[in-house]
DNA sequence: TCTATCCTTTGATCTAAGTCAAGGTGTATC
DNA sequence: GATACACCTTGACTTAGATCAAAGGATAGA
């Protein structure tokens, strides 16, 4: 598979007319990272964005404790650190790759030239911003007002809704991952996972299986109508 | 002063054509808020957005116990409301009027038309987005890996260095208010104020009147080198 | 000035969740 | 199959900060 057809197949530059495909295939940074490599640092000068080919690359803040919370993780298609492309200096956060992950750069200078001439670009890119500032709207909910209960509840309702389709749920990431996602640390969510599983809300299969038994439990705990 | 010269000082709209600044005065909604006024709500359908042009507006989201997380004060010039108009669906959070306010509303689809043919337009709304999700990233690392000590003296340190430009702070907002902002309670703002003042980090004059006596101690405190 | 209301402070208590430490389990590697 | 290592779980303990309750102050209207 060609360059030109990956950028083609970016969400982001979907509706965009092929000329400026070919543009891109000329300014793009074709790279490979391995897993656990660090692709920014927060506080790094940015000067482009990146969007993920194959693989997938975790967001995320670190406390000078070394404790970590993840803001994003971000698959193939998914474009990240853009926010010094529009608002000037540094990454706001760390950006790794947590399996060896094909990802495109491209630099700033020159697609602020092609957003220039394309507005349906630019809406395409509000739209990505502003989904984003919804989905941080939320965590920022999560983590300042509920209980981790609630976090796990609501983000176990999500991947049956939008990932699995079904009530026997994978893990995509490990638990110590989930852990940071949520905003707390592997012993605290090992310790709620099996008070959810005492109380007949879910079952743990395996490792990284999980299956939702009471829905409507796992809703109530989400929204706080009821405690673990 | 006439809703063309409050559109044209407006920042998002410096560096557009007067001609545009007239198609604004024609699709503009002029409105005003009295104090305590909810904007709109949290699910709520947006089919535009805000510009406080005086006045000031909270954004902020509620737990079902009622506790109150504040995401953002919004004062003269600055724009909110924004994220349905880009990415669909409804309301993110809360808006309400903290004091009487003077907002414009524009309605989605006449600004989309002027944002198609204004690149610039464009670009400077990428730029809002993008520094509100700078913002967010901070209010996240910031109530998930710090302590509310860290919150405040981060906060102090913010108001001295980017509104009163001095030691002796005004706070602009209740200290119930900042309690919630920094993601807490008043009686915990309130004890760890003292705790600064005992420790001759700060010094209390006065309601809303807070002196800065040791600013790289409240540097540390914010950095997470040093606990109260 | 008096009174009602709101904001703030302080104290006593409680609890969710973090820390520290020790095992356990699974998977990959030699 | 045995060794290693990363991941996960469980237990005992600590703590930041929330809750509950009550009392000061400030502010504004009558």
């Amino acid at each position: 598979m060609d360059i030109i057809d990956h950028i083609a197949a970016i969400p982001l530059f979907q509706g965009l007319l092929k000329e400026y495909h070919e543009d891109l295939t000329t300014i793009v940074v074709d790279q490979i990272f391995r897993r656990g490599q660090i692709i920014f640092s927060d506080g790094d000068e940015g000067n482009g964005f990146y969007v993920v080919i194959s693989g997938r690359v975790k967001i995320f803040k670190v406390s000078p404790e070394g404790k970590e919370q993840i803001l994003h993780f971000f698959g193939p298609g998914e474009l990240f650190g853009e926010v010094p492309v529009f608002a000037g200096e540094h990454f706001p956060a760390h950006a790794e790759s947590i399996e060896e992950s094909r990802i495109f750069f491209f630099p700033r200078d020159a697609f602020i030239d092609i957003i220039r001439e394309n507005p349906s670009l630019s809406l395409s890119m509000l739209a990505v911003l502003s989904r984003r500032l919804r989905t941080f709207t939320m965590l920022i909910e999560d983590i300042s007002l509920k209980e981790v209960p609630g976090r796990l509840s609501a983000y176990l309702i999500y991947l049956s809704e939008h990932k699995d389709g079904t009530d026997d749920l994978i893990l995509d990431i490990s638990k110590g991952q989930l852990a940071s996602l949520l905003g707390t640390i592997p012993e605290t969510l090992s310790r709620i996972l099996s008070r959810m599983a005492r109380e007949k809300l879910i079952c743990l299969d395996g490792p990284r299986c999980i299956q939702i038994l009471d829905r409507n439990g796992l809703l109530e705990l989400a929204s706080g109508e009821r405690r673990l």
